[in-house]
DNA sequence: TTCTTATATGCAAAGGGTTGCAATAACTTT
DNA sequence: AAAGTTATTGCAACCCTTTGCATATAAGAA
C-alpha cells in the first residue's frame, strides 16, 4: 500500500511542488476513510489556513486524478467523490429512486474490460465506476 | 417506433399538460439526429418565442427522461447530450486524451446487467452510457 | 364560454465546478 | 545566501444546471 510519503515522490519527481496547501488537501482524502467530496476537504483545510481557496482543492485533486493517485466518481445529483487510488478499487450502484448507494465488488466488470480491449482497442479507465437504476427495494 | 404524437399521449395520459414549450423542446429533440445538448434546444425554441426560458428546457428534460422517452448521457467535460429513447440504445467510448467519442454496441453490456439484476437484485439503468479512458490512438 | 385550480413558466438567485490573470512562493542556479 | 524562473495560488468572473417563488395558463368543471 503506497503511503503519503510515496505520493509526495511521485509528485517531485515529476517536477510539481510541494505547497503547503497540496499536502493539507492530501492529509485530508489519506485520513478520510469514506468517499469524501471537495467541499469537505475544503472545510478541513480552510479551517486551519483561511485564505485557502475552494479552487485550489479542485486543482490539486485534478492533479492527483490525472497522475492516478486518487479516483474520482460521480454518484449523480452532483455528487463527485474522491478516494485514494490504493484503499481499493471497487464500483457504486445509486439507486434513483431512494438513493441508496449499493458497492459492487471491481471483478464484476471484468468482462466488460476484456471486450473493450479486445474488440474496441480501448483502455477503459473503471477503476471507480457508479451505474443507476432501482435497487431490490424500490422494485416493489 | 414511437412517434411524437404518442409522446404527446404519453403525457396527456399521465396529467402533464401540452404547453407550446414543451412542444417546440420535443419538436427540437425529435428532429435532432445526433445527441443534442440542453443549450441547443434551447437556442431553436427562443429564436421563435423570445421569452423562452432555459431552465424550461431542464425542466422538460428531467421529464422527458423520468418517463423514459429521452436517454440523458454525461459525455464528460460537462458535456450532457439528450436523445429521443426511441432512436435505439447505444453506448459510449469517450477518450480523455484526445476527446473522440467511439459509438458501443447495445449488447456489449447484456452481460453485466444479467449480473447486476441476478447478484444484486438491482435494475439498472443502461440505456446510454459512456465509458472513460484512452482510445487506441492515444495508447501510441 | 366562463370559471376554477393545480401545473408549468419566467425570472432571479444560488450551487458546484472551471478558468484567466496577476501576484506569490517553491525550487534551481549562481 | 540571494536572485531568477516558473509552477501554483487567490481572486473574481464565468459556465452549466437547479431551485424558490410569484405569475401565467392548460385543461376540466360548470
Amino acid at each position: 500500500m503506497e503511503k503519503t510519503g510515496d505520493i509526495i515522490d511521485r509528485l517531485t519527481e515529476q517536477g510539481y511542488r510541494l505547497t503547503p496547501q497540496r499536502m493539507m488537501v492530501l492529509a485530508a482524502i489519506e485520513k478520510s476513510d469514506h468517499h469524501i467530496s471537495a467541499e469537505e476537504i475544503y472545510a478541513q483545510v480552510v479551517a486551519k489556513y483561511p485564505y485557502f481557496n475552494i479552487s485550489t482543492v479542485y486543482r490539486t485533486l485534478e492533479l492527483l486524478h490525472r497522475l492516478g493517485l486518487v479516483t474520482e466518481t460521480d454518484l449523480g445529483g452532483g455528487r463527485v467523490r474522491y478516494h485514494p487510488a490504493d484503499k481499493g478499487h471497487h464500483h457504486h450502484l445509486v439507486c434513483q429512486e431512494c438513493g441508496k448507494v449499493i458497492d459492487l465488488d471491481e471483478s464484476v466488470l471484468d468482462h466488460l474490460k476484456l471486450v473493450l480491449r479486445k474488440d474496441y482497442k480501448f483502455d477503459p479507465d473503471t477503476r471507480h465506476l457508479a451505474f443507476f437504476g432501482r435497487c431490490a427495494d424500490c422494485r416493489e
